[in-house]
DNA sequence: AACTTTATTTAGTCTTATCTAAATATTATT
DNA sequence: AATAATATTTAGATAAGACTAAATAAAGTT
């Protein structure tokens, strides 16, 4: 089967919500998150509905069928290698390849994806730390602590960001941060929770609130 | 200005049309190239004409202004930049990659194509020969001399192919052609105008069908 | 339990891009 | 020049995806 654009946006948004709720999605979180009227939600839901790639009873929600959640999870794949692609190969800056990729992944062709994923060297995670699912689906769930757990003295590699509105990739990229890096806590401010940090033999400092949307695996 | 998918196919259409011919295009000529009934091109041609994009006189046919001829060069060197990555870097099969670029042309990001320029280090010609405009539009036109005109014991190299159906790109692979080899003439066939040519070492035979299809630069 | 608020769906429109059939221009032919 | 053939446009419909306003269902509150 195939599906248009918009269709895909919806499937997509589907698994979106319902990761991070595990419910039923409801209307107008949908409406939300896709910026469009619960009416025309409620329209798409149906069509989605008859072609069996959600569940939908009215007024309860949706949810992905397992084929709706197959094509999801297939929109990810491509979504998070373009992402690879944008910022690794092409050098393009953090806050500006998610928009890109939004574009990307709706290009159909899976010979081009297979080939394109062999190109980048079959990555696991994205820029940002997500996981990439492979030509089958599959995927490794990454490390959640956050940054705000580290303990003074202690060394982490950054792993992830949680949010990626562009101000925030551009303030963090500003302060020299990037997944894969190594970085040290040496204190915490016990007022405001602002963190200093050893990063790449430079000291810097990140707020509380800009701390607790990054990853972290702890080294040993 | 912003266009639609659908609208950048037209004016895609219309350029390849005009500069096949020097003329105006007809209604008729775009809606076979488009694959579109002649209404709907009539329909078309009138929102692009309120456009500014090209000129058109009811029954007269219509031909690009100036920023439709940008918008179409710009739809050129996107193409072409995309199939030259599809086909270098990805290693897609030449009949393959004609499809898929087709698609990627349409995304939008100047930053993007900027930056795929770069990667691809600022490449002259796509893998059929065709000239790629710069980020100004321009680009130098390729050679023209087919390989019909070759003469026996002369050497030249294939520069580029006329035809881009994907069973005519098959065939010449499988022949072992493609862009950028050197082949020499050994003697064409004065019945039925078959060439045999010498070819990385080896002799193939080539159809006058599809040798004409094929474009060489001389050497000397 | 009745009422109020909130969420969701239905009804009716709009826009874009497509189509077929009918009407009208233009071009070619006798 | 009149007629036949061809090309183009107009008219009227359709499908996808969006909207607003009105109706209805569900949830929350007194």
């Amino acid at each position: 089967m195939e599906l248009s654009h918009v269709e895909e946006n919806y499937i997509k948004g589907l698994q979106h919500l319902s990761t991070q709720s595990g419910k039923q999605v409801s209307t107008n979180d949908l409406a939300a998150t896709l910026r469009n009227s619960a009416a025309s939600v409620t329209d798409m839901l149906k069509k989605l509905s008859k072609k069996s790639l959600i569940n939908y009873e009215p007024y309860q929600g949706a949810r992905l069928t397992e084929q709706g959640n197959k094509f999801a999870t297939r929109l990810l794949r491509k979504n998070r290698l373009w992402k690879v692609f944008l910022y690794q190969s092409l050098n393009i800056r953090w806050e500006d390849v998610r928009e890109i990729a939004e574009e990307l992944e709706h290009i159909k062709s899976d010979l081009l994806i297979d080939h394109l994923d062999a190109f980048l060297g079959y990555p696991k995670f994205d820029p940002f730390g997500e996981p990439i699912p492979n030509a089958q689906g599959k995927y490794t769930l990454r490390a959640q602590t956050l940054l705000t757990e580290l303990r003074p003295g202690i060394t982490a590699i950054i792993v992830g960001v949680k949010a990626t509105e562009s101000n925030f990739l551009k303030h963090i990229s500003e302060k020299g941060i990037s997944v894969g890096q190594t970085c040290t806590l040496i204190s915490r401010d016990p007022y405001d929770g602002t963190l200093t940090l050893l990063l790449d033999r430079k000291e810097i400092t990140l707020s509380g609130q800009v701390a607790k949307q990054i990853l972290i695996k702890s080294t040993g």
